[in-house]
RNA sequence: GGCACUGUGGCGGAGUGGUUACGCAGCGGUCUGCAAAACCGCGUACACCGGUUCAAUUCCGGUCGGUGCCUCCA
């Protein structure tokens, strides 16, 4: 199996340590808010990676993080806690906020058929953990305490640019705005923050005898050392990371631990809609209850997410998610059709394996959609198309009801008796349950519609 | 300004140094009581300019366009 590294910015052979515990962190969400189909898709890739590895007898140790924490404010005035303004906008508590937009999450997640990480880890839940490595980063030199909060000096890493390719002197020199602060460097950042005088923020706990609450970044390299343990196999996350989150992940863990944190950084990038930027004053910010409006079930979601690559940019349309549906009704017919045959045409050899041989090159779902369109499947060959994508094709072919069922014979009846108004009539009748007959040689076959 | 990604037919979207991607939509045909499905066929795709090569959409250089990030925004 092959996947492109951002480490090494090249397509590399993926080798675990131990194929019976292939360790993987994926970033999960913030919750405070409902996740739009943008977020979504990041998690439809991984599900993609985990059930690729699945499928090639690995056994996969997947961690996935719930940011029930807001971020922290910034000295800018834009950048406001989220789980605060949450609670603000809905007159709920922060934990209230968190609670509520977790589980919507999980709802999304299981809509789409995710596979369900080996474990969801809450950020609250691992606060003392968490002050534990600053401690130890402070004990190492890596600190220092300004005002507001204690960070993590980034001079004190000389791989911190590494992952991301950055260019600190260039940073500095170019950045947007360059605002006072009391940071030695434009890339240090905060570990953990104090809630100043006069601050009301709701979450907040114990360190050094003050109130505070960690920084954005301390949870991930917290949760990976506590449930997984460096190094890990695979992190993944969105493309958005690399520079700033993924890049002070890195520094934290591997400054405290003397460890590769991870061995492959996978990231997938975004998507537009309508050739737009999400955004909510834009008004394009859909979720999956959106497209539930407009008939699409979550699955003709993934199906559209997965015919594309998670390296790509995409963009989505109305207009290619019916096209997303209407392959999947076709599938779904070619299996409907396939269970109804006496002697099915002979499938193509192999297709299990080169299938996934496809597939493992770097997550290519695409060319693995385009051989499946160009061979013939068995029924376990389907069997493994849902295994491998989660498409929940085999599920989703329920029989005919026995009305169906007598309808269908009816109609044969009254065809063979060229009565052909009558069998137009029970067509008719047939297509009001959401199914159609068509006429074979070797009799009628029910597809849907 | 810096780092990175990206530009393929009506709409999407893989891939490849020379041979059909594929899906959706469209057109023609076979079949059909009519359909549908299926099958067969069709439409002169690879941003632009150079270079390398017998041969480039595919490699190299440049130009132009799009995108993300460069703040503790996500």
């Amino acid at each position: 199996m092959k996947l492109y590294n951002t480490l090494t910015r090249s397509l590399d052979v993926f080798n675990p340590a131990d194929p019976s515990n292939v360790k993987i962190y994926t970033c999960g969400p913030t919750v405070y808010d409902y996740a739009h189909i943008g977020n979504l898709t990041a998690y439809v890739y991984w599900d993609l990676l985990v059930r690729l590895l699945r499928s090639s007898h690995f056994q996969v140790n997947r961690v996935l993080n719930l940011t029930d924490v807001g971020h922290l404010t910034s000295d800018a005035d834009d950048g406001e806690d989220k789980l605060e303004k949450g609670a603000r906008r809905e007159g709920k508590t922060v934990w209230e906020i968190a609670e509520h937009y977790a589980g919507s999450f999980l709802k999304d997640y299981q809509a789409l058929e995710l596979i369900p990480p080996t474990k969801i880890c809450k950020a609250t839940d691992y606060i003392q953990q968490g002050i534990a490595l600053v401690q130890r980063l402070t004990e190492q030199g890596y600190t220092y305490e300004t005002t507001d909060g204690i960070y993590f000096d980034t001079a004190k890493f000389p791989r911190y640019a590494e992952l991301a390719r950055l260019d600190l002197d260039h940073l500095r020199a170019g950045a947007r705005v360059e605002f006072s602060s009391e940071k030695h460097n434009p890339a240090d950042f905060a570990l953990w923050k104090f809630v100043r005088e006069g601050e009301d923020h709701a979450m907040q706990w114990d360190y050094l005898g003050r109130p505070g609450y960690p920084g954005w970044h301390l949870e991930c390299s917290t949760i990976i050392h506590e449930e997984l343990g460096e190094p890990i196999d695979i992190h993944a996350g969105g493309i958005d990371h690399i520079p700033v989150h993924h890049t002070n992940e890195v520094a934290q863990s591997e400054a405290a631990f003397d460890q590769t944190l991870a061995h492959f950084w996978l990231h997938c990038n975004f998507i537009t809609i309508e050739g737009e930027k999400i955004s909510k004053s834009l008004g394009n910010i859909y979720t999956l209850a959106d497209l539930a409006k407009q008939g699409f079930s979550p699955l003709d979601f993934k199906l559209w997410v997965l015919q594309g690559h998670y390296q790509s940019e995409r963009n989505f349309s109305f207009t290619d998610l019916a096209a997303a549906k209407q392959r999947r009704l076709n599938w779904r017919n070619r299996l409907a059709t396939l269970t109804q045959q006496d002697s099915p045409t002979p499938a193509t050899p192999d297709f299990c394996d080169q299938l996934l041989k496809l597939v493992s090159d770097n997550l290519n779902s695409a060319e693995g959609f385009s051989f499946i369109d160009n061979s013939t499947l068995s029924y376990p060959d389907w069997e493994f198309v849902d295994q491998l994508f989660g498409l929940g094709l085999i599920d989703s072919i329920i029989p005919p009801s026995a009305h169906a069922e007598q309808l269908i014979k009816e109609r044969s009846a009254a065809r063979d008796a060229k009565d052909y108004s009558r069998a137009d009539q029970l067509r008719a009748e047939l297509e009001k349950e959401g199914i159609t007959v068509l006429d074979t040689p070797s009799g009628p076959i029910w597809q849907y519609l």
